[in-house]
DNA sequence: CAAATTTTGGCAAGCGTTTGCCATGTGACC
DNA sequence: GGTCACATGGCAAACGCTTGCCAAAATTTG
């Protein structure tokens, strides 16, 4: 063994001069299996491991115009949501042998749009959840590179969304079944598609049950955006409430018990998502729920099929919902007066 | 203007072309601005908006060596725990002007190693949150590059921790002020060295107030762990349980409630972590807070000192903890026999 | 057995930057 | 007026890999 082994990591090139080849079929030994005899190949990734040679991905990527990551932006992590998002993204990279490079645009189209400009170069597609960009930008990030879309749909773009139509018409029976009747709707973000396309779906659904349907809003979809929404709706004298996602719900409950309401006693109350905590909040929240890792691993694979080549069309992915009732929604209160 | 713009992104020679200079003097306009004509470089940098020029970081990595991104690693994004670290450290890598790669090592040792060897020529250090590595491990990864802890400590290596000394003797103090002759200790994994630190303070701190510290465990640090737990702790009798994290603290609860154990009537309950959820529980969990978005901003902050070159020494970064006292806690139960 | 075909491997030209080194121009200093 | 130092810009060699093209070898075909 006459070669000595370099300190700093081996190259494809010290393992074509270690194997006594050239540096074409180590890389095709990798690369292009069949391109390359067994015998030969076998021998070059013995050496290959012998050396301890890793191929160095900016080198690839460089030549090759693919980087094996992929971008994933969402609107808030800290939102259980969307760690189920980037939970089933990160699982279907990794089976696909992709990197995840992980963006919060904390509710904000201008960072949204900055992140997709910096990360653009660095990614081979982008899988965007929840984006708060409108669909000119959108389809113009997607003229660029490769795009998928979660709880968004835009004509012509790879999209994986929740069926909000059966969802809400789930959630309207559920409240007329008890005898509301009528409830308000607490609104997220004026950016969010599927916060439009949730009111939509609840409205058409009321109309349909001669339920009376009022929006409120905008709130911010937290926590946080709570208890302004809880006294609104306070105010209102409404008897159910359906809010825009599970976090503005647990914080207008959490509102509305300070300020002396019982929840379903007084008013009920209906999320959206079923993130982590719906169920043991108090009480318990009715939810809409939605398969947010199946979401995340579907737009992976949208993504990865149009890696190699653009395909000319793509039909939106839907994904079931499925309304979880559980302890914060009752009959509606016997008011006298 | 005799040149074309070409369809493909401009380049940095396309640049040079067309801004009449030597490609050197483009990239020296960019990366280091002062070493360039003013005159000159505001000529550049004109041109290269006007062909809408950014540069290729395969290219630049390639070259430079830098990739200007970091490996995030965390047990389990779902965990709200690391959801705050992953935001901190989101944030913070933002302002250096870094880009984040993130990976679930799924609570298992041997993902972690093959996520810092897959990662490794990507990017220029790591943050592992929570590793599950033993400390040789851990010490050969950071021999390959820089790495910065998050809640673990091994010497020689930049680490942030949460003051778990004082914080379990604040939870000791706690249960002992209510009384509690004893209390028991549900832990997580063995392998995680927070667990570890937590059961060793804890056991200090019962040993000087006199209290009696059983543990028990291992086991899941998840909700899915806690009506195993649950059930170990029912048998035991214990008046007071502290438990490894806020799931498994919330899973427990939920378990004993089944059971029909009142929780903090018959059994007193304390968390670690404070996680999103652990305010609305029913009831409320006394934890103690840790601010998990702070750790995960300095350890960012820490492995970006040590990017341009390896410092010698890196004291351990320590963070405050608190006790939170919620309504999961009370007084000893009278029992009577 | 020669010719045609398929495998297989090598050559060399990039991919788009960065950077060490050198050449020139400019002003300062003596 | 000559010497020096510094500011500025260019040259060209990497960085480590991929890939189009070609040649040699192996295999099939007539």
């Amino acid at each position: 063994m006459p070669s000595a082994r370099p300190p700093r990591p081996a190259t494809l090139t010290d393992v074509a001069a270690e194997a006594g080849v050239a540096p074409s079929t180590v890389s095709r030994a990798f690369s292009r299996p069949q391109r390359v005899n067994r015998h030969t190949r076998e021998h070059v990734l013995a050496i290959a491991a012998r050396l301890g040679y890793e191929p160095n991905p900016a080198a690839q990527a460089l030549e090759s115009g693919r980087t094996r990551t992929i971008g994933l932006l969402v609107p808030d992590i800290t939102n259980p949501y969307f760690a189920g998002v980037i939970k089933g993204a990160e699982r279907a990279a990794a089976a696909a042998g992709l990197t995840l490079m992980l963006g919060d645009t904390q509710e904000n189209p201008t960072q949204e749009e900055a992140m997709v400009q910096r990360l653009r170069r660095a990614v081979d597609g982008f899988v965007l959840s929840a984006p708060r960009l409108s669909d000119d930008e959108l389809l113009a990030a997607a003229d660029k590179g490769p795009v998928a879309l979660v709880n968004r749909a835009v004509p012509g773009l790879a999209c994986v969304v929740a069926d909000f139509d059966s969802g809400t018409r789930q959630i309207v029976d559920h409240l007329a079944s008890y005898g509301h009747p009528s409830f308000v709707f607490v609104g997220g973000p004026a950016e969010s598609w599927s916060g439009r396309r949730r009111w939509r779906g609840l409205r058409t659904a009321a109309r349909r049950l001669g339920l009376e349907a009022t929006r409120f809003g905008p709130f911010q979809p937290k926590l946080a955006g709570g208890p302004a929404a809880a006294d609104a709706v306070v105010a209102s004298g409404a008897t159910a409430v359906v809010c825009h996602n599970d976090m503005l719900a647990i914080g207008l409950m959490r509102r509305l018990a300070q300020r002396g309401l019982r929840v379903p006693d007084d008013v009920s109350v209906v999320g959206f998502d079923d993130i982590f905590g719906a169920d043991f909040c108090n009480p318990p929240l009715t939810t809409l729920a939605e398969r947010t890792e199946d979401a995340g691993a579907r737009a992976v694979e949208a993504l990865v099929r149009q890696l190699p080549r653009r395909t000319t069309d793509q039909p939106a992915r839907v994904l079931p919902t499925e309304l979880v009732i559980r302890a914060s929604t009752g009959p509606v209160p016997d008011r006298a007066g």
